[in-house]
DNA sequence: GACTTACTTTAGACTTATTCTAAATAGAAG
DNA sequence: CTTCTATTTAGAATAAGTCTAAAGTAAGTC
């Protein structure tokens, strides 16, 4: 079992035709905050993607954290993860359906790729199911 | 495919007993929360059983209604789920392991039994799984 | 280059769900 | 009865996220 491999990181101007071929002008904040949650940011919640934007970035308010993630989300270049463990919104760059390993542990999330999960059920029969998702807690196994 | 099947209506004193056996005082308040959240309440939210609280006792207070869920949850009585769709927390009466599908046609949230699903994955190889979530999003088929 | 216009960003107020606090109350035990 | 501990209460506090209205930015036009 191996997780998802990450997103490889953009040029400012890759990050800028991104954006402008989705119909949103590339701001600076948008293009610093988009640099850091689809390319670099690992699960970042809201909190974490300002607290990254503070320290790289001369000024963001967290009003424009929040309305770019929403946006980016919208646009569908983020997906929105919402888990039990916490009440924070986590954001993933990988937006291929996918399932996730949530280490308790450590507090990290690993992206599960569907080819490692087999799973059948007569739900569908009854159901139009649009969306399945699984989650499995755990920790790292020790060696 | 058949939903999991409620549990049935317990008497007061029945009630008294699993709050006693539990090591939890059966005051009023609780005994009547538990009633809805244990017997005849369907995935309800804290504001739901405040609502019923208020339409069927005298009096209980927000903070009771939050104090008695916590307490039922951590007694074993009671499950959280947490679901996207939402961040309001859903008491669940039903404690075995199960999964969810959530109808957001009604937005209703049916139990699914886990007999009903077959999910096989090397993700257990790496890691060790204490549990698995699993929740189907749709809408009731058309016949 | 200044002007208009539409979009974006900002600080801070607001909302929502839940928890906390400190005082009042209820019951059991003596 | 009085005392003691657990429970309940109203309302304040918290946390994550949204809203608002004013100020900033930038592209297109003259």
């Amino acid at each position: 079992m191996h997780p998802m491999k990450r997103k490889e990181s953009m040029t400012v101007d890759k990050i800028k035709q991104v954006l402008v071929a989705s119909g949103a002008k590339p701001t600076a904040q948008r293009v610093a905050i988009c640099k850091y949650v689809l390319c670099d940011g690992d699960h970042p919640t809201a909190e974490v993607v300002k607290v990254w934007a503070d320290q790289n970035f001369p000024m963001v308010s967290r009003a424009t954290v929040y309305n770019t993630l929403n946006l980016l989300v919208a646009k569908g270049l983020l997906k929105e993860v919402k888990l039990p463990h916490t009440n924070k919104v986590m954001y993933d760059c990988n937006i291929d359906h996918h399932y996730h390993f949530y280490n308790s542990a450590t507090d990290a999330l690993v992206d599960i790729d569907p080819k490692e999960v087999v799973m059948k059920s007569n739900v569908t029969e009854k159901y139009d199911i649009s969306k399945i998702e699984i989650t499995f807690h755990g920790k790292q196994r020790k060696k």
